[in-house]
DNA sequence: GTATCTTCTGAAACGCGTTTCAGAGCAAGG
DNA sequence: CCTTGCTCTGAAACGCGTTTCAGAAGATAC
């Protein structure tokens, strides 16, 4: 395959000419220009990229994070994310964890090593304290609380949103209220925790479910719960999907909600209208695409930026 | 940063040597060895992948082609080609297309770019004609049928498939039968398209309806299905999503199912087992992992594959 | 004792595009 | 007429790890 020199000696120039021709850099005779161009249609020339990334250091490629790729909760950010990426002639590089703090690690090396620009953090188990330790070697942007000012944070600020979904819980006069979690240890559960505590007269600990993560789960959720003595009058989850689970599995035992138990749930998955789930709208799409460019403006040299988003009520029919 | 150069000087050897120390050559004296792993530490060394990747020429990357990164349909997919990409230590780049040729070409012109080693495509848009002028700079896999011997294709008959839902529909007495399509002019619709006329005596055009492919659309369809006269029977989806708006929506409207209009889908997504929807199973995540596989495989040599899976009956509650 | 291996080492070339630097030619300004 | 400035060009160095090739030293084979 034809290289830059061989286009060179082909048309008779320079490789700076044949490169200059490549950037469109003004100071190129229209002779020379044509002769360039009309080497490279015939030799079928074809830039090599790898070449280029090496050349200029950029690689045009962050790496996303997440624990599973399949998980909805995180299609919209990546919805939002693939969109912004594209626009700005970024490739996304995907890095599945499961979880696990080795893979996390592995996908910051690609930091290190220079196969990435930045690094967009959707989840992770690593504290903030390691993360910065990668810092150095490009920006870093997360989806959750608490990072500290080197790391750029767009986020749903869970304490707030978790704070108005109770009080619409209570404006339809629900007082007794339970919450579902997934990962107990993870920082959102923790605000949510919190606001639970500020928020609801009635709490109580063991109206708390944690380790509720996917469909399935809240299937199992609806049996665990029934089987409880003291139930509260409406539950809030933390993710539709779980939600939608525990929905239809009520459905299937012929139990009315939200005569039964009123439920709220936390989203706006569209799957979740279809089903009339009322449910808190989080703007996930618009998060993602504010984090890839995020990234992208601290690569120009902008500073770390935290904006903790709000969610907004959408009507259902289970409260 | 330290390159390879400095720590050579470092430790008072050759470049080679050190090259060689990275890639664990079994000539290199102990004690030289230790030298460059001391002068590594010391100098805190990175190898630079892009370099890395310029010299061997293999990028480590593959680039998924994909209509849209949410939709629950390519999840599945998706997490098998990640868990098989991590297990080989290959990246994924994703890139979403909306189903637009011309985002088509653009990825796979990172194949031509040698910026990727080769190229999976789960949906297209590209006829196969088109997408044999990549071939030559990579391997590439689809999901679809149809794919000339040159390309690698793991795909659902859904010829095969969908004859065999219909048996099953057949099976439990319905004969008036409609179809949910997605794009009308995708081979899968033809294909599903050509089975229906196939094994259904009571098929009609009119009761093949096309342009389904979110929830969204699903909801949309309860309102033109109850509109029209004449009503199969039953419902053959396409996707499992679909059906579920469906699903939800005559709930909604408090009409029954299986009684006013039975229902199978097709895919097998987790959530529907929460709602009872009765399906064909898809085994996706086999499919994606053995996308990667043959990719790799094709890497070092082998020749194209073309494998047809076949889906499984899942009963619910809408038949 | 000579021929043949095996082990170990490093200089130089390679993959390929970009950037820096120096210089030539020509026009405008004073 | 001289200075300054712009336009155009190419040689060489750079980014950085791998690979080829040639050769030295020591060990084994016959």
């Amino acid at each position: 395959m034809a290289n830059i020199r061989d286009i060179a000696k082909h048309a008779d120039v320079s490789v700076t000419t044949v490169s200059r021709v490549l950037n469109e850099h003004p100071y190129v005779s229209k002779e020379k220009r044509t002769r360039v161009h009309a080497a490279m249609k015939e030799l079928g020339y074809l830039r090599n990229q790898q070449a280029l990334t090496l050349s200029t250091g950029k690689t045009q490629r962050v790496v996303v994070i997440l624990p599973y790729m399949d998980h909805p909760y995180y299609g919209l950010f990546v919805n939002g994310l693939a969109k912004a990426a594209l626009e700005h002639d970024y490739r996304l590089v995907m890095w599945q964890t499961e979880y696990k703090l080795s893979e996390e690690r592995q996908a910051l090396d690609l930091l290190k090593h220079r196969e990435v620009d930045g690094a967009i953090v959707l989840s992770h188990e690593m504290s903030f304290k390691e993360m910065e330790t990668y810092r150095a070697y490009g920006p870093i942007a997360v989806a959750t609380v608490g990072a500290p000012e080197t790391i750029s944070s767009i986020h749903v600020d869970h304490y707030a949103s978790f704070v108005s979904g109770i009080h619409v819980l209570q404006e339809h006069g629900y007082e007794e209220i339970g919450i579902i979690l997934s990962r107990s240890h993870s920082p959102s559960s923790l605000a949510r925790q919190q606001a639970y505590f500020d928020e609801v007269a009635h709490a109580r600990e063991q109206w708390i479910w944690t380790g509720y993560l996917t469909s399935e789960d809240g299937i199992r959720l609806a049996e665990t719960f029934l089987s409880q003595k003291e139930r509260p009058r409406a539950l809030f989850f933390s993710s539709d999907y779980v939600a939608l689970g525990f929905l239809g599995e009520m459905q299937r035992r012929n139990i009315s909600i939200p005569e039964e138990v009123a439920m709220l749930g936390f989203d706006g998955h569209p799957i979740s209208r279809a089903f009339g789930l009322s449910t808190m709208l989080s703007p996930n799409e618009q998060i993602g695409r504010q984090l890839f460019e995020t990234t992208l403006a601290e690569m120009n040299g902008a500073i770390p930026e935290i904006h903790g988003m709000t969610v907004s009520y959408q009507a259902g029919m289970t409260l």
